[in-house]
Order: C-alpha cells, then structure tokens, then sequence
DNA sequence: TTGTAGGCGTTATCAG
DNA sequence: CTGATAACGCCTACAA
C-alpha cells in the first residue's frame, strides 16, 4: 500500500522478481509457458508492489478495450434503467464495461455521442437512440465499430438490431374495441420526446380507425405527471364523457386515471386507459394499469449477447424482433 | 468513408498534409502555435480520410482517460437511475465518460470492481455501494485515484463523500406520532439488499423507541411488490388492526398500502405508511405516499462536482450533507 | 512556426 | 522457458 506513488508499472515488477517484461506479461496473462516456480515468483512480487496492470496500455497494444459505449437519450426513464440493467448482466458476463453516452434527445448531441463513441474506441456500441438517423448509425460501422441497435430495424456488415413489435398489436386491440359495443372515443396521448416508437403508435392508432372509417384524436401532454394531471382534472371537469386513452408512458396514464377518478368517473367503465411502454409500476397501481408490455431486461440482455458474437463476427441473425404483449388489467374493460 | 479500412492514425494525416505529426497532434488540441493556413490544411485532410484520434492512444500519453468509474449495486431502481441522471448531466459538462461497475449487492463483486475500475484507469470514481467498508474504499487512494463516496461519511487525501441525514428527521417523525394521540404500534419493514442506509434507519427507529420506553418491530420483505404484496394481503386479514409501517422503499409502501385497502382497512386512519427513500411515484399513487426524501439527481450532480474539483485537487470541504425532507402526502396522519 | 525523438505501459514476435 | 525489441497511436519537450 505505497501511498500516492506513481503508478508500478510491469517494467518495475519485472527487475524486482529478475525477470524480463516479458515474462510478466506472460504470467499476468495467465500463459502457460511459464515454469511454476517464475510464476510464483513474480506473482509474489505483484503482490508485494501492488501491481495492477493499465487497462489503457494494454487496450493499445491488443487493440481491445472491452468496453461497450451506450448511447441512450437520458438515464432516467424507468424502461431505460430496465434496458441497462439487461444490458450491464450481460456485459458482466462477458468482460465488458459499459460507457454511458447521453444525448438528452437532442439530435445534435446525438451525432456528437457517435463521434464520441468512435474516438473513444470502444469495442462495440449499444444505440438506443431515436434521435439517429441510419446514415449517423453507418458512420460507426464505416469506423469499424459492430453496434447493435434498439427499436429501430437496420441491417448492415457490422450492424444489427433488435427491434418490437408494437403496432400490429395495438390495432388489434382498438379494432377489438371499436367493434365490440364498447364504443368510446379514442384519444391519443403524445407527449414531447415521445421519440420514434410512440410517433409510429399514433401512426398505427390512426391508420385503423381510418381503416375503420372512423375517428381519433390526439392530445400532446408535457412529460410529467404532475402538468399533465392537472390538465386532465380540468379537462374531465369540463368534459364528463367517456372515453379511452392511449397513454405513452405508465406516468402518463397515472395521471389520466387520478384525474378521471378524482372527477367522479369510473374507470375503465366510463374513462379506459392503456399504457404503451409499461413498467413494473404499472401493476402497483389501484387500479392496476393495463398496458403492452416489452420487457427491456430481456432486450438488453439479448442486444449485448447479439453484439457479443458481432463483434467476433459469429453474429447469425442480425434483427431480432420482440413482440409485445398486451396486459389487461384494471383500467381497460376488454 | 472508407469501409471497414483499419483506423486512419495521425501519422497519414501527417504525410497526407505534408506535415510532421507534431503538427497535427497541434491541430487536434487546438493548440495556438499553428499557421491558420498550415492549420486549414490539417483540418481539411482530417475531413477527408476521416482521421479520429484515439482517445486511448492519448490517454496513454498524457495519462488521464476522461472516464469516471460509477461503482453501483445495480441499474434497476428508481433513486439510482436518478443519481445516475445527475451524474450524467454533470459529467458531461466536464467532458468526463460514466463507465459502470454493478455489484449486484454482492460484497466479492464490490471488491473485484474497485480493483477493476483501478485497472481501469479512470480519472476518478463516484463509490454507491454499501457493501464496500472504508479499506476496500482507501485501497482506491492508495493507487491515487481520486474518488466520492456517496452514502458514507468518509474523508482522506483524495476521498471525499456526500452523505444523508435521515436519522434525525426519522426519530422526529416516530416521537411526534408516539406523543400524538396518534398510537399505533410502529412496524419496520427491512428487505433483503436494503444496505446500509436502511439498516441505519432501522436502528433509528428501535433507538427513539427505546428511549421513550416504547417497543417496536421488524418484518423482513422480498424486495418486490408482487411478493411483499400477497404477504401483507394475508397479513391484514388475519390482523385487521391499526398500524404504523415504515417501509424502506416505493414499492414495498405501496404493496403495504394496497394490502391494507383491499382488505377494508383505511389508509390512513388505519394503517399508516411512510416510505423512506422516496421517489417519484410516491405521489402518482393515490393515495399519494408520505415519503421522506432527498433528491438524488441532485445528489448526482454535487457528486460529480466535486468529484471534478478533487481531481483538481480543488475541493475544499470533502464531505457534504443532504438532509432528507419529509413529505406529507396522504397515507400519515401528521 | 514546425520537426525530431523519446516516452506512456503493454503485447507479441523473434531468437536464444 | 525466457529475453530483447519492435509495435500500438499519441503527446511533448527540445531543437531547428
């Protein structure tokens, strides 16, 4: 425990144990042509000095870092803490740190984080990222980074992708409702950020009902429970009728539903809400939310195994699809 | 963008320009002691093949990587993805990289990642962790990097911490409702993984009890909903009677909470709940959750702060207290 | 203002 | 089995 000595270095081990670098190299490498006897020897040494080797020499000479940059929008969304948990037991598993690259939805930032992962040299990249367009994502493969990306279907040499299936779903659902007689107006709940997949939610939404010739509409709600709370206690307050509401996250539908029941309407009886990303808070809630469900530990797991063989280039299917799942639980009638 | 080529080094850039790599080097680190013309040149071959340096090679050379170690339990709860949040945004005002050690709660994992993030060769680390005790943390100085422990009052050379006061305002909370009228017997509710704050609390809340010569409880949870759910469900309805719980998270209160109403309990007239680390979806709840709590985004960012000063050798107070606030929502009488 | 050369801490290829 | 020695890609005195 030398006190705030510079760093000992493989050189310094080698002459305390009478050996060359070399040998050392061999013995932290855990090679096998070294005799039992040197091998004891300079691990004692190592010991004794304190000897850790320097990530950052060795990944220039290997040319590895076993670092994996991420590249995600913000890391305070519930799903996005659930995508790195997935993400970090899987890289542990296989000897790789993760390097976190916000972009705070910003598309610039986003751009800058590509840069950034390249010169940073990682190993591989996670992206995350609605903010990326293909050609931003191709950079990285042109720098010979292998990047798996999330919720986006894009396939290349060094790139794959683990993308969801929302949409088909989700017109299954509102087709079932408009046909059966549980006949409510279907609002549509954006919200700032929403980001690519709630943007082909909508899409979806509206793409049925005009397939169904009928209506919907669409409310852009602020990114908070709180603001959007309060709006939804007026607007029920003015506005007493029923009504089915697709929310974008659960924190969104919380509010919806406090403000409905607060109003004195029934849920799901008068006022029906559906999540679209739900988390596990969804089923705390009383009511419990119904929703569609992805669960971002699998596909965090699955993206970092998928990346693990790209990057040996072992990688046989480069998209993986991940099929939602709808939940019903109190909030919505069928 | 030359496909899959192996990585453009400042040494083409040099003999495609013309130039020595010094200049080159001069160029990229936007040093002043350059031609504007020499310096248009560079910068225009650069664009061309592409050139990006890397930031391991000048890690080596200059013996500072730009990356920060976050030594965490795990990815998956609400306050850490919070403190990673502020932690984020701060780093990146400072050009610093997170990259993520995860513990899993696990006292073998915490050390073999402080010896990683040493190998690592970070700039610096932010330590999250109750499973590490002060030595495994000096260890981290005794190989000079410079670190903030966050949940540990600990101060050395190059250590410094940001901690919480809980206690205090914990041992108010039961005193005040113990001398109320207000008379329910107090249940603690530990969980597995609950760390040291939690245990801390615990001991608080026996402590107070003690010296009002009252008696209190514990009951051990499962760390998840679902579970600590059904235990209380058959809980209440071998036991309807009134109760003070303190929970040692969200979602152990809401469990408790859920419980307690579907069994005809009121909440809280009945069954009171607070939630010691508070966080967002206390007040999504309805009932919305008393709560005590400390904002750990700011927590994040104060780290990171002053992480940036100590590596400058720059911090003047090394340690930092957050005291928890107690937030009166609807599921505590006073 | 620019170029030369040594060094950062390893790994890897040769000989011996 | 072990030891020189040349990379790895960049920075930085020191010289020119």
């Amino acid at each position: 425990m030398n006190n705030l000595k510079d760093r000992v270095t493989i050189y310094e081990v080698a002459k305390a144990s009478g050996v060359s670098l070399a040998t050392v190299s061999r013995v932290i490498n855990h090679q096998s042509n070294v005799t039992e006897e040197t091998k004891k020897k300079v691990n004692a040494t190592i010991a004794r000095l304190g000897y850790k080797p320097s990530a950052l020499a060795q990944a220039l000479a290997t040319n590895r870092t076993t670092h994996i940059g991420v590249i995600i929008p913000s890391a305070n969304y519930v799903y996005i803490s659930n995508l790195l948990y997935g993400l970090t037991e899987s890289a542990k598993e296989k000897g790789f740190v993760l390097s976190l690259f916000v972009t705070n939805h910003n598309k610039d930032e986003a751009k800058k984080m590509v840069e950034n992962v390249i010169t940073s040299h990682v190993d591989g990249a996670i992206i995350f990222d609605d903010e990326l367009e293909d050609k931003d994502i191709e950079s990285m493969s042109s720098y010979n980074v292998p990047a798996i990306v999330i919720n986006n279907k894009v396939v290349e040499e060094k790139i794959g992708c683990v993308y969801f299936g929302y949409e088909h779903l989700l017109k299954k659902i509102i087709a079932n409702m408009i046909t059966n007689k549980n006949n409510k107006p279907i609002t549509f709940l954006q919200v700032e950020n929403g980001g690519r997949l709630i943007n082909r939610m909508e899409k979806a939404c509206y793409d049925i009902h005009e397939l169904l010739n009928r209506k919907c509409s669409t409310i852009s709600c602020h990114d908070s429970y709180q603001k959007t709370y309060e709006y939804f206690k007026k607007y029920f307050s003015k506005n007493k009728k029923k009504g089915y509401f697709i929310a974008s996250r659960d924190s969104i539908a919380m509010a919806v539903i406090n403000a409905a029941l607060e109003n004195g309407l029934k849920v799901p009886n008068d006022v029906e809400v559906l999540s679209i990303i739900g988390t596990k808070y969804a089923h705390m809630m009383a009511p419990q939310i119904s929703s569609m469900h992805i669960d971002l530990i699998e596909v965090g797991k699955k993206a970092m195994d998928m990346l693990d063989l790209l990057i040996k280039d072992n990688l046989k299917d480069k998209a993986y699809k991940f099929e939602s799942e709808y939940i019903k639980r109190e909030t919505t009638l069928d």
